[in-house]
RNA sequence: AGACAGGUGGUCUAGAUUGGUAUGAUUCUUGCUUGGGGUGCAAGCGGUCGCGGGUUCAAUUCCCGCCCUGUCUACCA
């Protein structure tokens, strides 16, 4: 904000930065504005969660848990911290995480140092899975699936940015252990749906998921696959991943089933990573307006506002018929409904009050609408009017409620197809890119065959090899855009959060 | 993690080549006015100028270190 702007002496409550314009602008305010979260904490990537983003966050993950639980994971909640040495049974996974992790070493008195460090965990294969070892006995204790809430701590990034990137996160993760390796490849799928239905369905964000380059696999994994989520600045953003583990993890912390013939085997072990603080910062990125926030009905904390008109003299008879209003949506629906009944204010400011955190249905009863026995029916997105007859109201908000979010999810879903370009060249990949578009091209592998092809291509177009598409892929190309080789595979090229 | 730019009442901001504890707006509180898309007036509250050290009679201002924020690069969910 200009020195210019500070002194114009006109409220600054809104948003009043274009999206399209400026993006990371535009998402501070909103995050300051719709009171999300607060930044003054003063600890560098951790921030505090305020009420309006909790309530739709504990939304998420009550979501999430029941179709966890549907898919018959049971709930378990682990210590915060892991010992060095479990910490340190897994060679692939140290090396990747030990440089973010944040350690425990002094308690008690000053300088006291403790007899072994204690990690806080940056999820949590190595505290679960030496558990695990301990509670597998036999394959009828198998498939044995099992999925946490909690927060995860990573020391990394200096580019933090709230609830995209933080080194405090607020996750779920589900590990599970089966017999085969069929089994476990059968749970990627499922973990895959499971991110669709939410993802795409409830939350409206449109995602694609990928099988990873095997140069570019979460710590420990055989495979993995992440879904990308594409931001209106042109960058894709991971959410949640799913790692098929095999049996790395199984052998360093034993765990072992008897199967049915009485052999000794080791499980299969599938590990699901929905970080809901990034999927919550997608989801209000991609929806939000110029105006401010776009939710979901069933996540928006008020799903139905209630503003009264005010005439002098008529305050009495326009707030009974808002009481009446409230009252009788309260009785005939479980929405979340407030009366907005503030007499400091305008309505205008409580219109733009209400728009900018999300609500998705606004009511205005005012003496005009009694006297015609109407009511006004505003919705945040789109932003239609409607006149309703003060008897139909319940009905028509009911109406409007149940389509709510399937139009949101309609309109965002539609953008993603026109984001993705076939390219030929590194030229054109770069092109493409820089404006804001997703590069659909062939690289001979994403095998470590195809490594320095993907240097190459990552230097030439400075974005990433987000991987090979899981659902079906139509394109396909005759040669690998770096080496020429024939056959190649079919990868999309992106920049990234 | 690196480069650059910043940090002044709750929020935003002026002030520094000229060191002497600070400008304005908004929020908030009280009263009136108003009310169908961000009313107006009056009064009041609110600041150890990010933290620590140095220079100085005196530091918000100059110097050093640290913390935090932003933008752009390097890695992850």
């Amino acid at each position: 904000m200009s020195a210019k702007d500070g002194q114009a002496g006109k409220p600054q409550k809104g948003i009043t930065v274009k999206k399209d314009e400026d993006f990371s602008a535009w998402y501070t305010e909103l995050i300051t504005k719709a009171e999300l979260a607060d930044i003054r904490y003063n600890v560098k990537g951790f921030i505090v969660y305020r009420a309006w983003a909790t309530i739709s966050i504990k939304k998420m993950y009550a979501k999430y848990e029941s179709e966890l639980e549907k898919n018959g994971h049971m709930p378990l909640v682990m210590p915060t911290v892991i010992p060095e040495r479990n910490f340190f049974m897994e060679a692939d996974h140290v090396e990747g995480f030990a440089p973010e992790v944040f350690w425990v070493t002094e308690a008690g008195g000053e300088g006291k140092k403790l007899e072994e460090r204690l990690a806080l965990r940056p999820t949590s294969e190595t505290a679960l899975y030496y558990m695990y070892s301990m509670w597998i006995r036999s394959y009828q204790d198998l498939p044995f699936k099992r999925y946490q809430s909690c927060q995860v701590f990573r020391y990394e990034g200096s580019m933090t940015r709230p609830f995209f990137r933080a080194r405090e996160f607020h996750w779920i993760e589900a590990h599970d252990v089966f017999a085969t390796l069929d089994d476990a490849k059968a749970q990627v799928r499922e973990d895959m749906e499971t991110t669709y239905k939410m993802l795409q369905d409830e939350f409206c964000i449109p995602i694609i998921f990928f099988q990873r380059p095997e140069w570019d696999k979460f710590a420990g994994a055989v495979h993995t696959y992440a879904a990308d989520a594409l931001l209106d600045s042109g960058k894709v953003i991971q959410l949640p991943s799913t790692h098929l583990l095999g049996d790395n993890f199984s052998k360093p912390f034993d765990v072992k089933f008897i199967n049915s013939e009485g052999v000794s085997e080791y499980g299969y072990i599938t590990c699901y990573g929905p970080a809901i603080s990034r999927i919550y910062g997608a989801m209000i990125a991609i929806l939000g307006d110029d105006q401010g926030l776009v939710l979901p009905f069933d996540l928006a904390p008020v799903q139905v506002v209630i503003v009264p008109i005010y005439f002098k003299g008529k305050e009495q008879m326009v707030n009974g018929k808002c009481q009446e209003m409230e009252k009788v949506l309260k009785e005939e629906t479980d929405f979340s409904v407030k009366l907005d009944d503030r007499e400091y204010i305008t309505p205008g400011e409580k219109f733009n009050e209400w728009e900018m955190r999300g609500v998705p249905i606004r009511v205005e009863i005012g003496p005009r609408d009694i006297k015609k026995e109407q009511v006004v029916i505003v919705t945040r997105n789109p932003r239609d009017k409607h006149f309703i007859k003060i008897d139909d109201a319940v009905e028509k908000i009911k109406e409007i409620a149940n389509g709510y979010t399937a139009k949101l999810r309609d309109k965002h879903l539609r953008k993603f197809d026109d984001l993705i370009v076939m390219v030929e060249t590194i030229g054109e990949a770069r092109e493409v890119i820089e404006s804001g578009h997703i590069a659909c091209i062939g690289i001979c592998s994403i095998d470590m065959r195809g490594y320095d092809c993907a240097e190459n291509i990552e230097k030439g177009t400075g974005a990433f090899i987000r991987g090979k598409r899981v659902d079906e892929e139509s394109i396909s190309f005759e040669r690998c855009i770096s080496c020429g080789r024939p056959d190649p595979v079919t990868v999309y090229c992106a920049k990234s959060y």
